[in-house]
DNA sequence: GCTTTCGTTCGGTATTGACAGAACGTTCCG
DNA sequence: CGGAACGTTCTGTCAATACCGAACGAAAGC
């Protein structure tokens, strides 16, 4: 049993805790929880399931939904017949882009919310115009805020 | 049957499913979405049943979780035993701020990651360090752009 | 070429949580 | 005071979904 065992599953949990409140699954969660503390850097399949006594499929699914959100990447290995799973390098970036188009699709929300109250009084409207000013200064500020981080860190 | 009526429903579904995208119950989507919308700007929770076909105590639980995160506030009312909700000025302000407050709690996350890596190489910290930076930022940063949206619009 | 070892997909199961109905407490009116 | 209207809270029910086991398909070694 590895040192500081513990304080890993702990960290894990958090994660997968974490990842939770954004709407996905707790093993999803685990499985990023992991890649991103393991020595190496990689882990398979089967390193995952046993390390989160976790079954094959559920593995399998969470691994290609993070996969498709470009959190992880799968990488070559030695091993025959395995797959690899490695941390994406930049994937917090394209992580918090996620996030973004979610206020963005808000802000396209309040647009319409605005059309159906193009005829009420400007004080009706003031709701809606919040959010509307709110969310497109968002979406236009933090690409920038991210571009500036990621070239501050090397980031690709 | 107001004219719009259509529209006006379709607004509040999209409401709903954007917070419910964000782990909110749908009912309290719902309401917001008709105080966002509706005219005037405040509603009773009869008006809310009424507009939701939703019972009473799923209205009032709902209600009170809004209320409770800031997004509406009640107000004051001529009708007898009533109680009256409406958006609060500066919610959305309010909601970024609550969103912010998530992003922060993955800076400290990452913070006890690279406690636990402290005697690794650095290529392997790369993975949380890029997470460490990339929040610590965004917690620096966006109050100060959420500060600027609010005091360039007004808002309270 | 057969067996073995992985990964994927499918169907069933358990758990979570959102909603409605019922009972209660409160406030206002007759 | 008694009754009615309104909001809250509690409990049961239903639906959604995350997980597992099993069956399937593919690829490598004997």
């Amino acid at each position: 049993m590895p040192e500081r065992f513990y304080e890993k599953r702990h960290f894990i949990e958090d994660i997968s805790l974490y990842f939770e409140q954004m709407g996905m699954p707790r093993t999803a969660g685990r499985i990023l929880g992991v890649l991103l503390i393991c020595d190496p850097p990689e882990a398979s399949m089967i390193d995952l399931c046993e390390e989160l006594q976790a079954s094959k499929s559920s593995v399998s699914t969470n691994a290609r939904l993070l996969d498709e959100m470009d959190l992880i990447e799968r990488v070559a290995t030695p091993l025959p017949r395995q797959i690899c799973y490695r941390f994406k390098p930049g994937g917090w970036v394209t992580f918090m882009r996620m996030r973004l188009r979610l206020y963005g699709s808000l802000h396209h929300i309040a647009e319409r919310g605005l059309d159906l109250l193009q005829d009420a009084d400007p004080p009706l409207r003031a709701r809606l115009q919040e959010a509307h000013d709110m969310f497109s200064a968002i979406e236009e500020e933090l690409p920038l805020l991210l571009k500036h981080i990621q070239e501050e860190h090397g980031i690709p």
